[in-house]
RNA sequence: GGCGCGGUAGCAAAGUGGUAAUGCAGUGGACUGCAACUCCUCCAUCGUCGGUUCGAUUCCGACCCGCGCCUCCA
């Protein structure tokens, strides 16, 4: 199968055609660095993550574009209620989405352009628009985009223009000329940081800083504009209007939208304050379970944040690894080598039909079952099956721990029982003893008092391992 | 109100015009001193009602329910 992706624009899954062949533009709306990056962030992170990583594993050459906004009205505003000054809330904030990224193992975009170093850009794009009569000036310096100029507006979300003007709502003083109209240049109020521009000192609207950086980086036309399910209206509705009027060519050719995070039943937002940090997270389950857990519905979809959900991602992640165990050694192939492989070819086809994770999982859980049998009888065969699994896992950024270490670690970042490894194998050593002497009780006394505390004794041939619940 | 998405086993979640993957949990069995792991087995007629069809969970229509966007939010 060749890559399929839904397309928004067209509410449609369509074969994809790249721009030039075998490369691949693609531009990803990126964080408003005014606070801490929350799970429904780490989704997109994610879901563009692997994205990019399974079309670079098919060979595709990715110039993986996501940039950051670092000038905005939330961002001043809580920068004045901190008393710091806004730059130094967004240093802080792009520091701690790094970290949240790494600690994720999402691997960093080729490009990570940030709004203030574009303000040339910014600036260049107001002004054709302005030239072009795509947008004009007000007198307090604010600079409109005359939405009534572009017939196209609201192809994206699927909006009538006239519809717009109906439901917009009018504020009071509006100096606007059209209640659709949005900003591309805010006027600075006293005090305000601001820029240099034609129209006075100023800072960009939300919409114009992704066509400028986005058209800087990757051109007028690219192949693939990503971002979160909140974005199409008005966000990229926006850019669109912008791009196009100011090109005069099509801004993009695929766009793609993934889906809200849930919290009983209702998206987690920054507006509605039911948001969990990423760091929130990661204390508590190790970051390849919140990973697992975000793979493990298709992008597309609402996913529900649950302890139901990522204990359930934990013991799903725990099948892979006891799978993994014996074979820490095997390191995972290239996808090259697994040409013929049935798994190997079911995990292909369906992430190149829109990118289903899950249909891609369930292939690999076969793979875990073939493993588990064959390690009983071949032992060359089963390493090489674990061999591509680990290639399959890498593509989604998992299965790269040792096996052993996540096991015994219980999928939890750090261990709340008191017992290192040292006491358990301690008990183990007493209880081999105790077995030896067929002193049953004792030994079963043992692991009882261990699985008490949450540690699972497990003996085999080769003696006994020991991992976490 | 406008536009859009979804309702599949206890939970999670794919998928297909010819009676439904996978994971978790559960059942029965093999293995085990016991247990865990593992393997085998069992467990759903796919929201409701109509229509098209030899045949629909899959296509069409209506309805019910849930959710999202329409205002800042990934």
């Amino acid at each position: 199968m060749t890559l399929h992706l839904y397309n928004t624009l067209t509410r449609k899954k369509e074969f994809f055609k790249p721009s030039t062949p075998g490369k691949i533009n693609m531009y990803v709306c990126g964080i408003t660095v005014y606070d801490l990056c929350h799970i429904g962030h780490a989704r997109v992170l994610v879901a563009f993550d692997v994205i990019t990583r399974f079309l670079r594993s098919q060979g595709w050459d990715v110039n993986y574009v996501r940039n950051i906004t670092d000038i905005d009205d939330k961002i001043l505003n809580r920068a004045d209620e901190n008393g710091e000054l806004f730059s130094d809330l967004t240093d802080r904030m792009i520091d701690a989405m790094h970290e949240d990224e790494k600690a994720l193992d999402i691997l960093p975009p080729d490009i990570e352009p940030r709004a203030t170093a574009h303000m040339d850009d910014i600036l260049d794009m107001v002004e054709i628009l302005v030239d072009n009569h795509y947008a004009y000036a007000t007198d307090n310096g604010d600079v409109y985009y005359r939405v009534s100029r572009f017939p196209e507006y609201g192809k994206l979300s699927n909006r009538n223009p006239e519809d717009l003007l109906a439901g917009a709502r009018v504020e009071v003083g509006d100096i606007k000329e059209d209640p659709r109209d949005f900003a591309l240049w805010k006027g600075a109020k006293p005090g305000e940081v601001s820029w240099e521009s034609p129209w006075g000192a100023g800072r960009p609207g939300w919409h114009i800083e992704c066509s400028a950086m986005s058209t800087c980086c990757l051109g007028n036309t690219f192949d693939i504009h990503g971002g979160g399910p909140d974005l199409p209206f008005p966000h990229h509705e926006n850019e669109i209007a912008q791009s196009e009027a100011a090109t005069g060519k099509k801004y993009v050719n695929y766009w793609m939208h993934a889906g809200a995070v849930r919290v009983d039943n209702e998206k987690m937002s920054k507006s509605l304050g039911n948001f969990f940090t990423i760091r929130d997270v990661l204390q508590k389950y190790h970051p390849e379970i919140v990973r697992y857990f975000l793979l493990s519905s298709h992008y597309r979809s609402p996913i529900s944040y649950s302890e139901d959900n990522l204990l359930e991602a934990k013991n799903g992640l725990e099948r892979f690894y006891t799978a993994l165990r014996p074979f820490a050694d095997v390191k995972a192939v290239t996808l090259d080598e697994l040409k013929g492989s049935e798994y190997h070819q079911r995990f292909v086809d369906a992430m190149n039909d829109d990118f289903n994770t899950r249909e891609a999982l369930a292939a690999m859980y076969d793979l875990v079952r073939d493993i588990n049998t064959i390690a009983k009888t071949d032992d060359d065969k089963a390493r090489a099956l674990v061999a591509e699994l680990k290639a399959l896992g890498a593509v989604f950024g998992i299965l790269g721990a040792d096996a052993e270490a996540f096991l015994q670690g219980g999928g939890l970042t750090e261990s709340t029982d008191g017992l290192t490894a040292e006491v358990i194998e301690g008990l183990i050593e007493e209880r081999a003893t105790a077995k030896k002497n067929s002193d049953f009780d004792r030994a079963d006394g043992i692991r009882k008092e261990l699985l008490a505390r949450g540690v699972v004794l497990e003996d085999s041939r080769e003696g006994t391992t020991w991992r976490r619940e």
